[in-house]
DNA sequence: TATTGTTATACTCTATAACTATA
DNA sequence: TATAGTTATAGAGTATAACAATA
């Protein structure tokens, strides 16, 4: 049988990975894009909304619904730029990184189950192959 | 830095490369799912539509739509099963295959370009990764 | 009664355009 | 005038329900 695409096979790859993560998730009302933006902030707070969008190559409208839920929940606050007052500073409240923490931790536990069969100099190849593939740079 | 996600890493590239597929498919006169129906039917000719749409992971009912389009283009054909009147064979033309063939080369290509700098070993290895992770039953 | 293919409909996700407040 | 954030609107993509023909 003629190999497979690329394309296809990390396709399908990708929509497992997320149906394995939704339900550790919904355990933690979180949503996919909320984890998405949680994970964004825990690694820098935000200087303005539009970065932050781009960051995470979401829409820049529906960020605005996004942030209102995660603030509506506690996890994430809006304060305005003092040296800019049109801008908002988003960052995580201690409950917003504790609440991503245990996410991240879930999926770490079902990621190493998944690759359960790999070494772990096979991951870290593929950890950076699958780095150079979504370098859009390169 | 803390390790990345493997699901974050998937879905970029992922994107990626759906990216880099596209104007090859818009080249053709192919939709992306237009492309991976006629990639299933290179295979095999589908017995039922609904075979087709559960192999190809797509909704029965947009199905008929897709089918639609890609017989007028004359890539496809329906024709009813002799032995279950409500049944509809589905298989590729002789057009259908000379512009699949054409399709999966310059895809392939693509991604001959984009995993240049591994090596062959590498490939297979990224290959085999990939094809466990997306089977569902392991 | 159940199933294949189909149509009509509703819903979700995403993108576009227009508005406000600051600069 | 230009930009950050916001709102309202329209569009694409997807899923649900109901129908006709055949089994």
């Amino acid at each position: 049988m003629a190999e497979e695409d690329l394309g296809a096979l990390l396709a399908r790859s990708t929509r497992r990975v997320i149906a394995e993560e939704r339900p550790l998730l919904d355990e933690l009302d979180l949503s996919m894009w909320g984890y998405i933006l949680l994970s964004r902030l825990s690694r820098a707070p935000a200087e303005t909304q539009l970065a932050l969008a781009t960051a995470i190559n979401y829409d820049k409208t529906r960020l605005i619904g996004l942030l209102d839920e995660l603030e509506h929940d506690g996890l994430v606050t809006r304060r305005p730029d003092p040296k800019d007052r049109r801008a908002r500073i988003v960052s995580l409240t201690p409950e917003g990184e504790r609440r991503h923490a245990a996410a991240r931790s879930a999926i770490k536990a079902m990621e190493d189950r998944l690759l359960a069969g790999a070494s772990a100099a096979d991951r870290r190849r593929l950890w950076r192959l699958l780095a150079d593939l979504s370098d859009d740079s390169a």
